[in-house]
DNA sequence: GTCTATATACGGATAGAC
DNA sequence: GTCTATCCGTATATAGAC
């Protein structure tokens, strides 16, 4: 019983720590986070960092990989599906990131800008390999349309579009939300427009 | 004579300094970047910086305001010219940023996260109010397509896509060429392909 | 496990020689 | 104007008490 809760007792620091790590590195970026920072955020002191994760680094290397993960892995269901559509499986894909997105408008800028500082260090790790790609139903699909509507141009085209118009909207929301004035609950209504708008517009693209 | 000679070598040591802070801070970000950094990068020492810029600070945000200025006013001459229509303004835009970014590829991110991590502080100074608004022909001719054409949605939308398609390829590429295994010639000539295709994919969208 | 106190390193800034 | 040497605050990490 003792053991059980000490257990417990220990997992919970050590995951309010990683939450805590996890807002201030999302807001602030890997290299303008104090590891105060941290432990004020989380409750706890200084040195419990270092206790349960060895360094600032390793803290953050772990949850750059649940983040570079997230992206990946949380779409993996939808695309996998082979009983869906392309044209489902792009408008639910849509929907699933815009969903998340509106609960960590930081991400897109995070990973990103972190990415691009280390992209050897940490997408080395992201270890989804091309040849799984074959698997994926999405992936089959998407052959096939290629081979089918005779588009005169690299249909990669079309999913940088569909990640460009759901994804950029975020990381420029700061800027978009100065220049016009808008709150965040408008930003996320329109937002939530968007959700039907991209897959029709994509599905004007695919004609 | 001798005077002219110090102040062009003034200048041409203060221009170095700030065109090495420039390649420093828009690669690496604010926080990650070591004045130590830009002494080695621009081939002088350290405490050449705090000659010519009192502190990093103030280097930081004369380059800053210098970058948030080139996305505004690069283009204003574009969209505010009487004499094109709002689809070659759109057209024009989207080849100056192809243009501009294929050059300076970390731009996008740079611009991003630090307007992300101190939005009241960068923005304020980006003083071209709300008010001049009124006189951009863009401006009038959007108005005018939003009377027209009865969108079913905020015709912003529009102006997200095309900022979203141009932008934020450039922002994902280290991701995008990971996973494609594309070299930066085959990004780039594919950013190409779209100064024709975003255009087009636009037109759709106000069908 | 959790805290306080501290060692150690690093980074921004300046003094002062040339 | 430009350099070397150095000051000093701050940040990460650890030692050691409880």
């Amino acid at each position: 019983m003792k053991k059980t809760e000490d257990i417990e007792k220990n997992a919970s620091t050590e995951e309010k720590i990683k939450e805590a790590a996890r807002r201030v590195f999302t807001q602030k970026g890997y290299a303008a986070t104090r590891t105060r920072d941290i432990a004020a955020e989380s409750g706890y002191n200084l040195a419990l960092i270092n206790y349960y994760f060895r360094s600032k680094e390793k803290l953050f290397e772990m949850i750059m990989l649940e983040h570079l993960q997230l992206f990946v892995h949380s779409v993996m269901g939808i695309v996998s599906d082979p009983a869906t559509s392309l044209e489902t499986k792009i408008e639910l894909l849509i929907s699933h990131y815009i969903d998340m997105l509106k609960g960590n408008p930081d991400l897109p800028i995070f990973v990103l800008s972190e990415v691009n500082a280390n992209p050897a260090k940490l997408l080395s790790r992201l270890g989804f390999s091309k040849m799984k790609h074959e698997k994926l139903a999405f992936v089959q699909q998407w052959k096939e349309l290629s081979a089918k509507k005779k588009l005169k141009y690299n249909p990669l085209h079309i999913l940088l579009n569909v990640l460009s118009m759901t994804i950029f909207p975020f990381a420029a929301s700061p800027l978009l939300r100065d220049r016009t004035g808008m709150s965040v609950a408008e930003f996320n209504a329109l937002m939530e427009e968007r959700k039907k708008l991209i897959p029709m517009w994509i599905h004007d693209m695919l004609k």
